[in-house]
DNA sequence: TGGACCCGCGCC
DNA sequence: AGGGCGCGGGTCCA
């Protein structure tokens, strides 16, 4: 991060109304301005602004984004130095500011940091950094974001953005080869021009005219009468829609004349988070619409945080648009949402999704992303909208017959425990969601004290301390928790999503994690319990999914250590290989977490419950994935599952460390690439951004690093597998219920189970790109998800 | 009262 | 200071 920028003193421009100050730096003839607070001691040593630290990063920054560094005016808002100034030292220098702003005639003007913002615009920059918008006052286009400062002072999270506000410049201000063409220099930039349609006639008409081909892009929005984020498509009524085309020409259709609409074909739509709109345009005109673009999808390909892809975040980052979906809200909140103030909020959320696609497509080609997104997100799309528009069946009697074993004991359970709680002196009805409570109660009323090797943290109710503490509250507490857990989040959370046809839709959501795992939700189908972890009892919950119908049978396929194969394919380290191959890693390599635990079992008990082999695999895996991701030697020790002292715990890791050499290299090394690189990238060209390590959660980034090549690379099987299965399935009569990380569930006719299965198997392990492992699959049939048999068809 | 945050816990 | 998620509940604050 050292970019040198010659410094020739031509570019030393603009007043100064102070001794002593510090000019303007740099040529502002292209229209970008970017003014920070002050010059700092060294830069008024120097006489230009953005010359010390904060200057060399953005240097940098621009590098980055390809705008010489000449060809920005830089200034601050004071021309003297000053710590912290205040509002009578702005005021001081805003004459000059003012006239050297009015000589500059910016179209762009970037505030770096919230005071610069501030004095300029006067609103706060919270909720506005990235957004340029129009100020008349100025004529020109102003942008927060945040100072370079802030980056250097350690929060590393800030670069990512600046960099991509930054990233914005060409786009507004336009390039000689017309990649961009710039935004309108009167600020019309976020205007939208729309009709509302007045007959089933015109809106036929208006369809039947879409533009069609390849070159041509439809954006389609729909709106409904509850739902403000996603859209619960069986539960939720349309109140209108709206198509945009050639840049601005919408039109809002209201939903009295889309009953016996004839739907075109040939069109090329684009969608924000499209996979709700088809949903629900296929549950009510029974019209299944290709997702062709996705606004969404390419902000998440961009940028794989979560929480900036919104339409409310982009429009206004990508299109000028102001905070519009906010405004409507307030209005509808306080009913005065007329329908003329809908379509209007309609044609803009169509009108700005149509101006997104290609300005992203932009964006993502310039950062090799775009095959990614086309190849593989928008594919998916497709897929996972259907998955979730079928949706899994689930047994509603076996859910009743669940709730009646368990209720009772959940509510005798609660009551016991509250009344043991008033014996001891609790005052009123404790209430044992509470941590906070029962913090109170046990480290105060009954004066318990926390585990020693826990001494030193702040007190804490969860389950590896609790069992490491010796009372008839805590024993009957932990059962409670338990049950508690899989009565409200899985036995009530799964029977609120069962919509009128008896299954459950799962929204999935491509752009849920930033290693690139789906994410499932309403309910979170990835999350059901499992017999290991919480028992063959509690665990009957997966026995409510079951097959569309009596023919069919459930099959699940899953790669078999998926993540400790690429780990070791990644690293090319000959001893995990070899582990791997003579047999089951977890039990070879971890044989002496196993062994310890079999002898701490055997003194101790494992709380009532069986010392198990396959718990203790579980443990051993554990350890494992903890040593993949470098987790330390303190935290394993006080992992429930590897109950063992500190020095126990270190000598572990030191003994796998060293077995594991090669890995450990590679591990480094992958920590380097991030660092130095800015980003790591799999093999289907997801990619995840750290553009510079820094500051105090430096050493928590690199964990991640090392994590997302295995992690990112295990889902490019799993994606891939899914994209390659899911056409092909239909002509057997099967499809995919579901994926959870390293596996699919699949609903397969009886009559096709040996082909499909077969078919599974081979698609799933061949291998998948040039080079890389083909992974073991392991199949299970049952006929529900609780009771999965292994199935040998070779 | 609604939103942001944390806790605790389920999955891989 | 293992990574990645979603959800229910509590708490705190405006």
């Amino acid at each position: 991060m050292t970019a040198t920028v010659e410094i020739s003193d031509d570019l030393l421009r603009g007043p100064l109304c102070h001794h002593n100050g510090c000019r303007g730096y740099g040529d502002p003839s292209r229209g970008v301005v970017i003014v920070g607070i002050a010059p700092g001691q060294d830069e008024v040593g120097s006489g230009r602004p953005f010359s010390g630290p904060s200057g060399k990063l953005l240097d940098a920054i621009l590098k980055a984004v390809y705008w010489p560094r000449q060809d920005v005016y830089t200034t601050n808002l004071l021309c003297w130095w000053k710590n912290d100034p205040t509002p009578a030292d702005i005021a001081g220098c805003k004459d000059r500011f003012v006239n050297e702003i009015r000589w500059a005639k910016p179209k762009l003007l970037i505030c770096m940091g919230n005071l610069v913002y501030e004095a300029i615009t006067g609103k706060e920059m919270s909720g506005n950094r990235g957004r340029p918008t129009w100020m008349p006052t100025l004529g020109a286009y102003v942008m927060g974001t945040y100072h370079p400062a802030g980056f250097l002072r350690g929060n590393s999270q800030l670069i990512l953005d600046i960099c991509k506000d930054l990233q914005k410049i060409p786009m507004i201000i336009g390039t000689p080869d017309g990649e961009w063409c710039g935004w309108p220099a009167d600020g019309s930039v976020s205007n939208v021009r729309y009709t509302v349609v007045e007959s089933a006639e015109e809106a036929q008409a208006v369809l039947d005219g879409l533009p069609r081909g390849e070159d041509s892009l439809v954006s389609i929005d729909i709106e409904t009468n509850y739902g403000e984020e996603e859209i619960d498509i069986f539960n939720e009524e349309i109140t209108c829609l709206s198509v945009c085309w050639d840049h601005d020409y919408t039109a809002v259709i209201p939903a009295c004349y889309l009953d016996d609409i004839d739907w075109p074909s040939g069109v090329r739509w684009a969608f924000q988070n499209g996979m709700f709109d088809v949903n629900k345009l296929r549950q009510r005109y029974g019209v299944k619409l290709a997702i062709h673009e996705d606004s969404l999808l390419q902000s998440y390909s961009l940028d794989e945080r979560g929480g900036v892809h919104k339409l409310e975040i982009t429009s206004g980052e990508y299109c000028g648009a102001d905070h519009y979906k906010e405004q409507f809200r307030y209005n509808k909140r306080r009913g005065v949402a007329t329908n003329s103030l809908l379509y209007e909020y309609n044609a803009k959320d169509t009108a700005y999704t149509r101006r997104l696609v290609p300005c992203f497509e932009n964006l993502q080609r310039k950062d090799n992303v775009y095959q990614l997104y086309k190849d593989l997100f928008i594919p998916l799309a497709n897929v996972f909208a259907d998955i979730s528009y079928q949706g899994v069946k689930v047994d509603q009697d076996k859910i009743a017959e669940l709730a009646l074993e368990w209720l009772p004991r959940w509510l005798a359970s609660e009551e016991q425990l509250v009344s043991m709680a008033n014996e001891y002196g609790w005052p009123g009805r404790i209430n044992l969601n509470s941590p906070a409570q029962l913090i109170k109660l046990l480290f105060g009323v009954l004066s318990l004290r926390m585990p020693n090797r826990y001494a030193r943290q702040k007190p804490s109710t969860k389950v590896e301390v609790l069992e490491l503490m010796d009372h008839p509250f805590i024993d009957a507490l932990l059962d409670f928790r338990q049950l508690d857990h899989m009565v409200t989040n899985y036995l009530i959370g799964i029977k609120d999503q069962i919509k009128l046809d008896g299954r459950v839709h799962p929204a999935v959501l491509i752009h849920g994690s930033r290693t690139g795992r789906p994410s499932y939700r309403n309910p979170p189908v990835q999350t059901i319990p499992q017999p290991y972890s919480v028992g063959a009892e509690l665990s009957r919950i997966k026995e409510i999914f079951v097959p569309d119908d009596e023919q069919s049978i459930l099959l699940e396929a899953d790669y078999k250590q998926i993540e400790v194969f690429l780990a070791a394919y990644l690293s090319q380290d000959p001893i995990m290989q070899a582990d791997l191959e003579s047999g089951d890693f977890h039990s070879s390599t971890a044989a002496d977490v196993i062994a310890r635990m079999e002898r701490d079992a055997f003194l101790q008990g494992l709380r009532g419950k069986d010392p198990l082999r396959i718990k203790q695999r579980f443990q051993a895996k554990k350890v494992t994935f903890g040593n993949f991701y470098r987790q330390g030697a303190d935290s394993l020790a006080r992992k429930r599952v590897a109950d063992c002292t500190y020095a126990e715990a270190s000598s572990m890791l030191i003994r796998w460390r060293a077995r594991y050499r090669i890995y450990e290299e590679w591990a480094d090394s992958i920590m380097r690439s991030a660092t130095e690189r800015g980003e790591l990238v799999t093999v289907t060209g997801r990619k995840r951004r750290f553009r510079v390590v820094y500051g105090d959660d430096s050493a928590h980034i690199l964990r991640q690093s090392v994590n997302f090549p295995i992690q990112g690379s295990a889902n490019d099987y799993i994606l891939t597998s899914l994209l390659e299965l899911y056409e092909p399935l239909s002509a057997f009569g099967a499809r995919v219920l579901l994926s959870v990380h390293d596996s699919m569930l699949f609903c397969v006719p009886l009559v096709a189970l040996a082909d499909c299965a077969q078919y599974i198997k081979c698609v799933m392990e061949k291998p998948r790109f040039p080079g890389w492992p083909s992974i073991e699959v392991e199949l299970k049939i049952g006929n529900n998800w609780g009771s999965m048999v292994s199935y040998d068809k070779t």
